[in-house]
DNA sequence: CTTGGAATGTCAACAAGGCTGACGTAAATT
DNA sequence: AATTTACGTCAGCCTTGTTGACATTCCAAG
């Protein structure tokens, strides 16, 4: 919308100090993020990792090793290290791939949903206040313009796990 | 709430399942968002956490330490350990305050404004892209429900930022 | 003028969670 | 039979966060 005036009242938007704003507003708003899980967690033998571990298998149920990967973006070592903490404490449980057996998928017990519960319980409260308090209309530009900051891969990671939900 | 249609319809962007694509958007964006300073700062001895400093250095030209420490939110041992790389290099200058001197004001020196330039440069520049793709709407909802993620205190620590700038 | 608290720096030790590199094994594929 | 894929694991390193303890300097209040 908005092919007008003079190129300057209407695009005041793309102004350094609206990007600006717009950063700084990404870094404390991503600490608000993360904020309640952290505490949750603190405590626990868990951190931020295994929480992403955590909301990832519960949205994916049979999701494989290299399929986590890919969405979390680190290295295998690294996730290893995180999932044989939930596996070992009976949180996250691996089943061998019956088509391809060199393949782990991954689900979460019991134990593990209960505590992906109270996280993502924790996590949506919060935004859920943020959207009520900004409205549909802010909600659809909340997401149209984190979308266009992803990097394409990112992107496409993101809607693949759409396919599913909504 | 909602004394309207049948709380359905209209309350649609507070399904749980929207809510989950928030959190998601919000966690692949981060990844987006740091992207670039990451990649530039990578093989020079500084991280994410230099970029923060010199950020928020830049933003406020003498800011003291404590000051910064409070808009981190990290310690001072953690800060000072940055700082003091940030220092020794040659990229931040420190002033003892006139008024308390027990207070050190920070500055940037000439080579740590061209590094800044440049990271803010490339963050911006992504920034940008994904402003001009949403258009001016999107933007002003991106930034609401960003606010309404952040902590009181995170909060005010961001509006007290923008009582220069816009 | 003394004293308590504020602002800062620093040493030491530790933890989480990234990373690289190397190696091993089982199973699928060619 | 050889190669590739999917995964696990050992070892070591880095960044960035944490606590705790202690020293200095200086403002401010009694």
């Amino acid at each position: 919308m908005a092919e007008n005036t003079s190129g300057d009242e209407s695009l005041l938007f793309l102004t350094d100090e609206q990007l600006r704003k717009g950063i700084e507003a990404m870094f404390f708003a991503y600490r608000g993020f993360t904020a309640d899980p952290d505490r949750i967690l603190e405590g626990m033998d868990y951190g931020r990792a295994h929480h992403r571990a955590i909301h990832f298998i519960h949205r994916s149920p049979g999701t494989t090793v290299s399929n986590l990967l890919a969405i979390l973006g680190v290295t295998k070592q690294s996730l290893n290290r995180v999932l044989r903490a939930l596996i070992d404490q009976g949180l996250v449980r691996i089943e061998k791939g019956r088509a391809d057996q060199r393949e782990r998928h991954l689900y979460l017990t019991e134990q593990g949903a209960v505590l992906e519960r109270t996280l993502s319980d924790a996590q949506r409260a919060r935004m859920r206040a943020a959207y009520r308090a900004a409205g549909p209309q802010a909600v659809q530009g909340f997401r149209a313009v984190l979308e266009g900051m992803m990097d394409p891969e990112q992107r496409r990671q993101y809607q693949r796990l759409r396919e599913g939900g909504s």
